[in-house]
DNA sequence: GTATCGGGCATTGTATACACGGCGCCGCGC
DNA sequence: GCGCGGCGCCGTGTATACAATGCCCGATAC
């Protein structure tokens, strides 16, 4: 995996590259929740040394991917089902905020961004394979950082989103139905429609709705995950 | 206060005692915002090898207390005003549907504890000199983790708290003159009739004026001491 | 005088070696 | 058979050595 090190994009310090790595593995699942980890695993993993390794733990740790016991070990964060629940509702609170301040503060460029990115969406929605769906949910996260900015409070806007992402992103949106796909982009359409019309009650409304949505579908996709191959 | 999600580190562990060191001395202005500083000189001054202090600076570079730069340096943070009044509002916002939530779901042994915590405080609150805010601080702080307790969900309410705190505690509440300290421990005490009157809705008032007079309280005491440089 | 290029140096980034501490296992005693 | 204490192994915690990188500043050309 090291062996051919990008020489022209070395897209960042090894650290770095182990931090996304691990993470990655975190949210596919690859390390399953809960099991434990070493140091010197991840390291041969990687190919490099454990100095790396443990910057990356540590930031996850951070970041609530990851839990240490001290002087013993390394485990992969799991989140009770209540958890999850918890973290939506709170992420309704916050994203109803941001939304509100966003509609009041959004100018015509950025609302053109945003139906640009929801265009692009909406293009490859159709498709669900897994590597498509990646995509869609970079384009996701990209949407609702285009709101965020507009909020006029980016900064700790991200901050507070990264503190409580971890647990969120893990597993989520992969199992999307077409249905609640296709619901999904009805809220981010009406959510720039509130936008044009700067109405900040609406565009609240909208992401609430929004939010719930997704917790449910996040919460029914975790109790009934036989069929789909990971 | 084991539920306080502190990076990971026994207590002894000399990395721990890094980061509560350097933590202490960007909040207390040792080391002054926007500076520079090198890990070999924290390393001498904590008399360890750089390996737990670059630990410790990773940490607090997530807190946002200090801002690395690759292969460069290590900067303090340094936030204006203007960023520093945005966080306030946004501390407004989540403190507000937090305890509106706390209001709802108190219990009676909590708000005895609330009780006990503020005449505690109050009992210190007529003594202004530096060692003293310090304790009045971290009892304050007590006091507004009970709440977060009280909401159902502590432990994502800690988290999100945390993300956000830096900023905040740098200097603050260290310049409260004798009414704004009044003023302050009045809103504690009609935030815990609200609490016993089970009233979600006074309860989110009354933290919001605290929160705001907070805000105010500490935009002055950056306004009025000599640092009119910046 | 000013702009540009290149070498030196300070500082971070990574690797390796060693110390410390906890957990589990085995043997002993009861 | 069961509980308890010492011992060894495994893994993290810390120190030190070396490599790489980016800024600072002087030299040089225009």
């Amino acid at each position: 995996m090291d062996a051919h090190p990008d020489p022209a994009g070395d897209a960042g310090s090894v650290a770095r590259q182990a931090y996304r790595y691990i993470r990655e593995r975190v949210i596919s699942g690859a390390y399953a929740p809960g099991s434990r980890l070493t140091e010197e695993q991840l390291a041969r993993e990687l190919g490099v040394s454990r100095t790396p390794v443990r910057e990356a733990v540590r930031q996850l740790a951070a970041d609530g991917a990851l839990v240490l016991k001290p002087n013993y070990g390394i485990f992969v964060g799991a989140w009770s089902r209540d958890e999850v629940a918890q973290l939506f509702d709170l992420r309704v609170m916050l994203e109803s905020e941001i939304t509100a301040l966003a509609a009041a503060n959004i100018g015509a460029a950025e609302i053109a961004q945003l139906t640009g990115l929801q265009d692009e969406l909406e293009a490859r929605g159709c498709d669900l394979s897994p590597d498509n769906i990646e995509r869609i949910a970079a384009h996701n996260r990209e949407f609702h950082r285009v709101v965020a900015a507009a909020s006029a409070k980016p900064r700790f806007v991200a901050m507070l989103a990264n503190a409580i992402e971890m647990p969120i992103v893990q597993q989520t949106f992969r199992r999307y139905s077409a249905a609640q796909m296709a619901r999904s982009f009805a809220h981010h359409r009406e959510l720039i429609d509130a936008f044009r019309a700067r109405d900040p009650a609406w565009a609240r409304h909208v992401i609430s709705c929004h939010i719930h949505a997704a917790k449910h579908a996040r919460l029914d996709s975790d109790a009934a995950p036989a069929g789909a191959a990971q």
